[in-house]
DNA sequence: CGGCCCGGTGAGAGCGCTCTCTGTCAGGGC
DNA sequence: GCCCTGACAGAGAGCGCTCTCACCGGGCCG
């Protein structure tokens, strides 16, 4: 019963048009000088057979697989943590989607799973790859670029390219940065801290330098190192606090990292605005607007981020093995940043 | 200098071993019944040259993909609100990566797409699908059925599937909500009132009733429904204060609605866990930790949800197209949940 | 009016693999 | 010594599609 009919082949579509194979393979490809009697009757066929193409035995030949890897390093990170993640995969789905490829999904787990993922892109089953890798030392970006299908990361990499040119869509993190503290600054803020990110991802150490852009002269026991996370916050925001106790801002490197720090100083007595104002990063939502008071924070379009990274990748894949065109492509490509005001600063 | 250097085929692979193609073909799949010498031999030529497999070639007569469908409907939803989908989906991924299986993403936009989802099933690209579809009446668990791939469900389908058996697989969300309920009485609570989730969504449904396995007498006027949002749990709270100010305890359909609810608490003046205590379900950790006081909460294994998933699709296609052993299947799998005992109650 | 060109069509050769079927050789029973 | 058996190996036929190339006829140029 479940027994699959055997489906249909362009063979069964061609005689039932009374065409050659040939000509059905032009007509289901695009249509492109066949007349219009011919197209139409084969259209018919094709419609009351219920013909769908193989794509396998496409693929066999074009060497096309209209579909694309998505790799995700390590989702024991940050990234599972919020909905970033799929925010971005929805943004890239929807991209991929609109010009009929297939997202194929690789969460690796651990190193070892490093060789897998290598193995798999090598093996040419997709035509190229969207990576998100965090870490500085990552071995993925190296590992995918070597593998030899066209990549574009998510975030910029920590990693140059050993001379190729890396392509990636990453938010303006030194730049939100910068426009967090200018408006702590602008509130008439004078002791600004931050706490920072986990150093050791692009993202923290951008986002570091942005502060440092505005606050040149920063008294360095104003930076408290955290590592994205509310505990993290917590720990920074006690250092803080004892070793700078006339501090009157934070700036944190993300929403997790403030709504931790909110609670120490809620703890520590301290009004939120009124004695130390807070600014976080992401607009993470259901943190940003649950915290007490509700946060402000730096907004990035998540969702852009990961539909502008499939767009660069096809239009990459479109134009062939992307040859010698370096010199003109984009390396990588920067998406604004908002900030969003609230209560907290 | 990017160009693909032409992958090695069987073909290549046999020459360097000195043997034919049917014999690396056997040892690449397995190696039986070819003597050890050439067993070596072969593997050593295929290191030497790198060769991997063609996946669309041997698809092309093998008639398998090994690969499954992840399809998400409407993530617009609360979905993608909470780490809950990710979370599922890297249960998915470690079980299908252990059995050699790709994962091919399909998020719905809208209802347009339900069509492209059934064309693609349809199409055989797949082995099988994992499906997950909140509302009850989403069309999209029929016209997968239809399109005749094997299908698991995530979440109780509100949608009895005409005969054939739906395999699906379901936190015990009517147990978890007993727990819950039952915490609070143990408590001593009288005044016990419920704040629903989306009705429209079966676990919403579920939890309903195991509120009213314990309260089975229920003041009607006890029960507010919501939506599972913050904004829902806020205003379902304001009318439960209106028209019960006696009540002593609330159990919200999720933590997001429990931190809506625990917002109003504070702003009506009432202590919790003291005048009010609350358990929210989920155990959704940037919330429930977040909240002030911390969340009490149901907790489910989402990870272990989504690697059932896969485990029961495999095991269905491993066995063919799941003729007539009906009977025998479980038709649903249901995971305990335990209680998360935090501050709020 | 003959040769040419050109849009439109069909024939056929693979793409790289699996799998059946045939062939071979060694060993054992009679 | 002959035949049968069993264990391996190889030959070859496709899987369903694309794409090149040959072919055919009609309009056009000379």
């Amino acid at each position: 019963m479940t027994d699959t009919a055997p489906r249909p082949t362009l063979e069964a579509v061609a005689a039932r048009a009374g065409v050659s194979r040939a000509t059905v393979s032009r007509v289901v490809n695009g249509g492109d000088g066949v007349r219009d009697v011919l197209v139409e009757r084969v259209r018919k066929a094709v419609e009351e057979l219920g013909y769908v193409p193989n794509q396998a035995a496409r693929s066999l030949v074009t060497r096309r697989h209209d579909a694309v890897a998505v790799v995700v390093a390590e989702p024991e990170t940050r990234v599972f943590a919020d909905p970033f993640f799929a925010l971005q995969l929805r943004g890239i789905s929807k991209e991929l989607t609109a010009h009929d490829n297939q997202l194929v999904l690789l969460l690796t787990e651990g190193r070892d799973d490093h060789a897998r993922v290598g193995r798999y892109l090598a093996g040419g089953h997709v035509d190229g790859a969207l990576v998100f890798s965090l870490h500085l030392d990552d071995p993925l970006p190296e590992l995918v670029q070597r593998a030899g299908v066209p990549t574009v990361f998510g975030g910029r990499p920590g990693w140059s390219g050993d001379g190729r040119n890396v392509v990636y869509v990453d938010s303006d993190n030194r730049g939100g940065a910068r426009d967090a503290v200018r408006h702590l600054a602008g509130l008439g803020r004078t002791r600004i801290a931050h706490i920072t990110g986990a150093l050791d991802q692009t993202s923290a150490v951008d986002r570091l330098d942005g502060y440092r852009d505005v606050v040149a002269d920063a008294d360095p026991r104003l930076i408290a190192e955290a590592d994205f996370t509310p505990a993290g916050g917590e720990r920074a925001m006690r250092r803080l606090l004892d070793r700078c106790p006339d501090v009157d801002a934070v700036f944190a490197a993300n929403d997790l990292t403030a709504a931790g720090a909110l609670r120490v100083l809620r703890e520590a007595g301290r009004r939120v605005p009124d004695d130390v104002a807070v600014v976080g990063f992401d607009d993470m939502l259901p943190v940003a607007e649950q915290t007490d008071p509700p946060l402000t924070t730096v907004r990035q379009d998540i969702e852009e981020m990961g539909r502008l990274m499939a767009r660069l990748l096809l239009r990459d894949l479109d134009r062939g093995t992307s040859h010698e065109d370096a010199a003109g492509a984009p390396a990588g490509v920067v998406l604004p940043t908002t900030l969003v005001r609230r209560a907290s600063a």
